[in-house]
RNA sequence: GGGCGCGUAGCUCAGCGGGAGAGCACUACGUUGACAUCGUAGGGGUCACAGGUUCGAUCCCUGUCGCGCCCACCA
C-alpha cells in the first residue's frame, strides 16, 4: 500500500541514494554506441558558496535539459565542479582565522596560509555540491573538478605560457583599478559604478563662513557627490581671490588628489583661457610649479574649462600627463592613505607647508576634508556644489576603487575577441534569447586589455620568474624557467617567482575544455567538445561566457558551446543582485524542506520564461507542491483499483474510446513537452505537462473511468484494458514529468513496480531516468476526441446549468435528450453511468418534445433538458436563456461587421474569413435553439 | 551620454496580429471510496497612456508617463 501522502524529505534522500548506487548519471550511461553526445558544463559555483535561488534556477534548467536528452537516448555528460573563487575564499579563511584569534595570514606566511585554505576547502568546500544533489542535479559526480586541482592547474600554466609566447600576455606598469581593502588590482568588470549625490553648498564671499565641521557632517552622509572649485594662483603674480587674472580655477570631485597635481590642462581653442597656456600655476599647499598645458581633453563646456591633472590617480589624467610629459606623482599608499613623507616623487620640486605634511598617513577621505579645510583657510576654495556622479566601487569589497600605478600582467584580448565575435556572427554559437548577442557584441567590440594578476595568495600563482636584473622568464615550471635563465645569463642565477596569482576568471575561462582533460588529448575531449549548451544568467556574459569563447577558440580552435541559454536573474526585493557579501540571499533549501525539491524545480521551470528578474512567490511553489500531491493520489487511486502494469500492453491496440482518447491527449502533451525543452521554452513544457496531468488525466479520464473500474457487471475485457491503460498512463506521466520532478516520478515508478506486475525488461530500467522518452506517435485519435469531447461538454454544461438555476448539489435530476440523432443516442447509452455519476443525473430518456418546467441546454447542436418542475425557478431559467441569447446576438453582430466589411473580405486570409463564417453559423444555430427553448418556456 | 527590459485579473506572472490566460487569493456549493495539499460552479481585466500602420492591434511602429537593469574616462 502506498502512503497516504507524498513525503518529499524521506523520498528524496532514498532516491538520491538509488541514483548514486546505480551510477545513473555517469557520462554516456545507457546510451547506444552511436549516440549523439550532449554535454553541459556546469557554471562552477564558488567553493565558499551555498545554494541561492540563482543556483537553483540555473541548475534546475540544466538538469531538465540533461535528463530529457538522456531519456532521448543522447550520450549525456553534465560536468560538475567548483571554482576556487580567489578573493571570496581568501576572505572567508582570513575571517575564520580572526574569529579563532589566530595569527593573520601575513604573520603565518604564504605557505602556512595556503595549507589553511586547503584544509578549509576539504572540510567545508563540499557544501554547495551536496546542496546541488539535494536539488536533484544529475551531474556525473564521478567527474567532479575543482579549478585548482592538478589537471586544471596544469591547463592554466599551459595557457598562460602559450599566450605569453603568442605575445598576448605581457607585464606593464600602468594605472589599474586598485582595491585598497583587499590591496589587489582588479579588472574593469569587477568595478561597479555607484551613484553619489551630495547636498552641501558653499560659496566664498557669501554670507556664511566656510564651516569645516558642517562639511564633515555632509560628507559623512554623502562621501562623494560634491564638486569643489579651487583657485590655483598663477606664477609671478600676487594672488587675489577677487581678481580672476591672478589665478586659474579648476574643479574636482576628489580634492585630496590635488596634492599629486602636476599640471593644468586647457583646451587650445578655449577663448577665455587659452592665453594662460604656457604659464605656470603654483599648486597651493604644496608649492609646486605646475604647467598649464594645451589639451583637447579639457572641454571648455565642462567645469571651469580648466582641468587639474593628476597623472598618478586618474585614468584620463594619466594619458594627458603622458602627452605633456607631466610628472607622475603618487601620493597614496596601498591602503589609500596619504603618502607624503619619504615620498621622493612628492617632495621633489615641492615646498609643502607643515600643515600639508601633517596630512601624511591620513585616510583618503579624512584627507579630503582636511585638504578642503586647508584650501578654504588659505583662501583658495571658491565654492562647493552638490554634484551627482558615479563613483567606482569594488564589487566584493564595496570600497571606493583608486586608480593606482603598479606593475601588472595583462592579456591582450583584442585579437581573441575578433574570433569570438566572428563565431557568434556566423552562427557557430547562438544566444537564446537572441537579444543578448548585441550585448555580447558591444562588449567584445570595445574590449580593453584584461588585467589578470591579483595581489592575493589563494589562486594560480603566475608562472613567471625574475632574474637578479629583473629579466622575466615565463615557463610552465621553475626548472624550465631556470633553463631559459641559464641560456640567457650563461650561468646559474637565483630566480624569484612572481608572488601574484591569476584572476579567478582566468581558470574559469578554460572550464569547457580543462574539465574534459585538456591539455591531454582525452577521449572525453574528443567526444564532448564543443559542448552543447551553456546555461547561465546574463550577469556573467562578460566575466565568463565571452572569455570561454575566446579561450576555447584560441586553444581548441572551435567554439566551447553551440547554444548559450541566458535565463533570468534572481534579485532581492529591492532589485539588487543577490550576493553573499551583501547578505541578501534567499535559501532555496528552506523551500525544498517545506515543499520538496520537485515543487521548487517545477516552479522555477514554469517561471523560466520571464525577462530579467525573478521574484519568486511561495504561493506558486505551494501550488506545485499540491500538483505533486495530486499525482501521488492519482497513483494511489490506480493502486486501489488494480491498475497494474500489464505485460505486453500495446497502446496502439487499445479499443475503448476513453482509453484511446487519453492516449491521444498524452501524445499531444508529450509532443509539446518534447518541443518545449530543447528550444528552452521550459514554461511551455511545464505548463503542457501540468494541464495534461491535472485537467485531462485526473479531472476527466480517471473520473470517466471510475464506473468501468468500480462498477458492477462491467465487461471484464473492458475493465482489464482500462486498468492496463491507467497503469500505462501513470508510467507515461512519470516519464513526461521526470525532467521536472525527478524524485516524485522515480518514487512512483518504484512503488508501481512493487504492485505485482512484471518489471520492465532491460536490466537497469527500474529507474525512470534510465528509460527512453516515450514514443507516442500514431496515437492521435480524432474519433475518440470527438466522442469524449461531447461527453465532457455535456457533463460540463449540465453542471453549469444546475449551478446557475440553483439546483441543490445533492439533487439527482433526470436528463432528457430531445430528438437526439442515432449517433448521439449511441454515445449517451455508452456513457450513461458516467454522465449519471458526474453530472448527478438520475435516469436518462429520449423524447421528441421538451418536457415542461425544464432547464434546457444545447451541446454541440443536441438539445438536452433537465425536467425539474418545482425545483427550478422558471424565471431564473428564462433570464439565463435571455442572457445567452443576447450574448449570441452580440457575437453574431461582431462577426457580421467583419463579414460585411468589403476590405476584410478582400484582404483577410481565406481561412480567417472561413473561420468567421463558421463562427457565425455556429452562433446562429445555437441562437435558434436558445430561441426555441425560450419559446417553450413562455 | 549610450543600450536594454518591463508596465496584462487583488497578488506573482504567461501569452504577443485574428474571439483575453495560469497559479495563488476571493464568492457560493460540496465529506460522491484517489486527493480538503481536494471537487464543482462563479466573480474579477477599456492588456499604462496618446497617436500611427493594418481589413483587424494587448501583440507591430512612434511618442509620453512610470519602474528597473546594463555599459561609459565626464573635471
Amino acid at each position: 500500500m502506498m502512503d497516504k501522502t507524498f513525503e518529499p524529505a524521506a523520498v528524496e534522500a532514498r532516491i538520491s541514494l538509488a541514483w548514486e548506487k546505480a551510477e545513473a548519471f555517469k557520462a554516456g550511461r545507457g546510451a547506444a554506441a552511436g549516440a549523439e553526445p550532449y554535454c553541459i558544463v556546469i557554471p562552477p559555483p564558488n567553493v565558499t558558496g551555498s545554494l541561492h535561488m540563482g543556483h537553483a534556477l540555473n541548475n534546475t534548467l540544466q538538469d531538465v535539459l540533461c535528463r530529457f536528452e538522456r531519456m532521448r537516448g543522447k550520450d549525456v555528460l553534465w560536468q560538475p565542479g567548483t571554482d576556487h573563487a580567489g578573493i571570496a575564499t581568501q576572505m572567508v579563511v582570513e575571517r575564520k582565522l580572526a574569529a579563532e584569534n589566530r595569527s593573520d595570514r601575513r604573520t603565518m606566511g604564504r605557505e602556512a596560509f595556503l595549507e589553511e585554505v586547503w584544509r578549509w576547502k576539504e572540510e567545508s568546500g563540499g557544501t554547495i555540491v551536496n546542496q546541488l544533489k539535494r536539488l536533484g542535479a544529475s551531474c556525473d559526480w564521478s567527474r567532479e573538478r575543482f579549478t585548482m586541482d592538478e589537471g586544471l592547474s596544469a591547463a592554466v600554466l599551459k595557457v598562460f605560457v602559450a599566450l605569453h609566447k603568442q605575445g598576448l600576455i605581457y607585464r606593464a606598469k600602468r594605472l589599474v583599478n586598485w582595491d585598497p581593502k583587499f590591496q589587489t588590482a582588479i579588472s574593469d568588470l569587477e568595478v561597479l559604478q555607484v551613484e553619489a549625490s551630495g547636498t552641501f553648498k558653499w560659496q566664498s564671499g557669501g554670507e556664511e563662513a566656510f564651516d569645516a565641521a558642517k562639511l564633515d557632517k555632509a560628507l559623512n552622509r554623502n562621501p562623494g557627490g560634491h564638486l569643489y572649485y579651487f583657485n590655483y594662483p598663477l606664477e609671478g603674480v600676487t594672488y587675489d581671490a577677487g581678481d580672476p587674472s591672478t589665478f586659474i580655477q579648476v574643479a574636482t570631485t576628489r580634492p585630496e588628489t590635488m596634492l599629486g597635481d602636476s599640471g593644468v590642462a586647457v583646451h587650445p581653442e578655449n577663448p577665455t583661457l587659452a592665453h594662460l597656456i604656457g604659464r605656470n600655476a603654483v599648486l597651493p599647499l604644496v608649492g609646486r610649479l605646475i604647467p598649464i598645458v594645451p589639451d583637447a581633453y579639457a572641454d571648455p563646456e565642462k567645469g571651469t574649462g580648466a582641468v587639474k591633472i593628476t597623472p598618478a590617480h586618474d585614468f584620463n589624467d594619466f594619458e594627458v600627463g603622458k602627452r605633456h610629459k607631466l610628472a607622475i606623482i603618487n601620493m597614496l599608499d596601498a591602503e589609500a592613505r596619504i603618502l607624503l613623507s619619504d615620498n621622493e616623487d612628492f617632495l621633489e620640486g615641492a615646498s609643502p607647508e607643515p600643515e600639508t605634511l601633517a596630512l601624511h598617513g591620513l585616510d583618503r577621505f579624512a584627507a579630503r576634508r582636511a585638504v578642503v579645510a586647508l584650501m578654504a583657510a588659505r583662501g583658495h576654495l571658491a565654492k562647493i556644489e552638490p554634484h551627482a556622479h558615479t563613483v567606482p566601487h569594488g564589487d566584493r569589497s564595496d570600497v571606493v576603487i583608486e586608480p593606482w600605478l603598479t606593475d601588472q600582467w595583462y592579456v591582450d584580448v583584442k585579437p581573441l575577441a575578433q574570433r569570438a565575435l566572428q563565431a557568434v556572427r556566423d552562427g557557430r554559437t547562438k544566444f537564446t534569447p537572441e537579444s543578448w548577442t548585441k550585448v555580447y557584441y558591444d562588449w567584445l567590440e570595445n574590449i580593453e586589455p584584461w588585467c589578470v594578476s591579483r595581489q592575493l595568495w589563494w589562486g594560480h600563482q603566475i608562472p613567471a620568474w625574475y632574474g637578479p636584473d629583473g629579466e622575466v622568464f615565463v615557463a610552465e615550471s621553475e626548472a624550465a624557467a631556470q633553463a631559459s635563465a641559464l641560456s640567457h645569463y650563461g650561468g646559474t642565477v637565483q630566480l624569484t617567482r612572481d608572488e601574484d596569482v591569476l584572476d579567478t576568471w582566468f581558470s574559469s575561462a578554460l572550464w569547457p575544455f580543462s574539465t574534459l582533460g585538456w591539455p591531454e588529448e582525452t577521449a572525453e575531449l574528443q567526444r564532448y567538445y564543443p559542448t552543447a549548451t551553456l546555461v547561465t544568467a546574463f550577469d556573467i556574459i562578460f566575466f565568463w561566457v565571452a572569455r570561454m569563447m575566446m579561450m576555447g577558440l584560441n586553444f581548441m580552435d572551435e567554439v566551447p558551446f553551440r547554444d548559450v541559454y541566458i535565463h533570468a536573474i534572481v534579485r532581492d526585493e529591492k532589485g539588487a543582485k543577490m550576493s553573499k557579501s551583501k547578505g541578501n540571499v534567499i535559501d532555496p533549501l528552506t523551500l525544498v524542506d517545506k515543499y520538496g525539491a520537485d515543487a521548487l524545480r517545477f516552479t522555477l521551470a514554469a517561471m523560466a520564461a520571464q525577462g530579467r528578474d525573478i521574484k519568486l512567490s511561495t504561493a506558486r511553489v505551494e501550488g506545485y507542491r499540491n500538483f505533486a500531491t495530486k499525482i501521488w493520489n492519482a497513483a494511489r487511486f490506480a493502486e486501489m483499483n488494480g491498475c497494474a502494469r500489464a505485460e505486453g500492453f500495446d497502446p496502439a491496440a487499445v479499443e475503448q474510446p476513453l482509453n484511446r482518447w487519453i492516449l491521444s491527449e498524452a501524445a499531444r502533451a508529450a509532443e509539446e513537452i518534447a518541443a518545449g525543452i530543447p528550444s528552452f521554452r521550459f514554461n511551455d513544457a511545464a505548463g503542457a505537462a501540468y494541464r495534461f496531468v491535472w485537467n485531462q488525466f485526473c479531472d476527466w479520464y480517471l473520473e470517466l473511468a471510475k464506473p468501468v473500474l468500480q462498477g458492477e457487471g462491467v465487461d471484464p475485457a473492458e475493465k482489464a484494458e482500462t486498468q492496463a491503460t491507467v497503469a500505462h498512463l501513470l508510467d507515461l506521466i512519470c516519464q513526461l514529468l521526470h525532467p521536472f520532478m525527478p524524485f516524485l516520478t522515480e518514487e512512483l515508478w518504484a512503488q508501481k513496480a512493487g504492485i505485482g506486475a512484471p518489471r520492465r525488461q532491460a536490466a537497469d530500467v527500474d529507474l525512470v531516468c534510465l528509460t527512453r522518452w516515450p514514443d507516442l506517435s500514431g496515437l492521435a485519435d480524432a474519433e475518440a476526441e470527438a466522442e469524449i469531447g461531447f461527453v465532457v461538454d455535456l457533463i460540463s454544461d449540465i453542471r453549469s446549468v444546475r449551478s446557475e438555476v440553483n439546483v441543490p448539489a445533492g439533487t439527482q435530476a433526470p436528463l432528457v435528450l430531445v430528438n437526439a440523432s442515432a449517433a448521439t443516442r449511441t454515445i449517451i447509452e455508452t456513457w450513461r453511468p458516467m454522465i449519471e455519476r458526474l453530472a448527478r443525473i438520475a435516469g436518462i430518456s429520449f423524447e421528441s418534445v421538451v418536457p415542461g418546467q425544464s432547464a434546457q441546454i444545447i451541446v454541440r447542436g443536441e438539445v438536452a433538458a433537465l425536467p425539474l418542475s418545482g425545483i427550478i425557478d422558471l424565471e431564473v431559467e428564462r433570464a439565463r436563456l435571455t442572457k445567452e441569447a443576447a450574448k449570441l446576438d452580440q457575437d453574431i453582430a461582431t462577426v457580421d461587421r467583419k463579414l460585411g466589411n468589403p476590405d476584410f473580405m478582400a484582404r483577410a486570409p481565406e481561412e480567417i474569413v472561413e473561420e468567421n463564417r463558421e463562427r457565425r453559423a455556429a452562433a446562429e444555430a445555437r441562437k435558434l435553439k436558445v430561441a426555441e427553448a425560450l419559446a417553450r418556456l413562455a
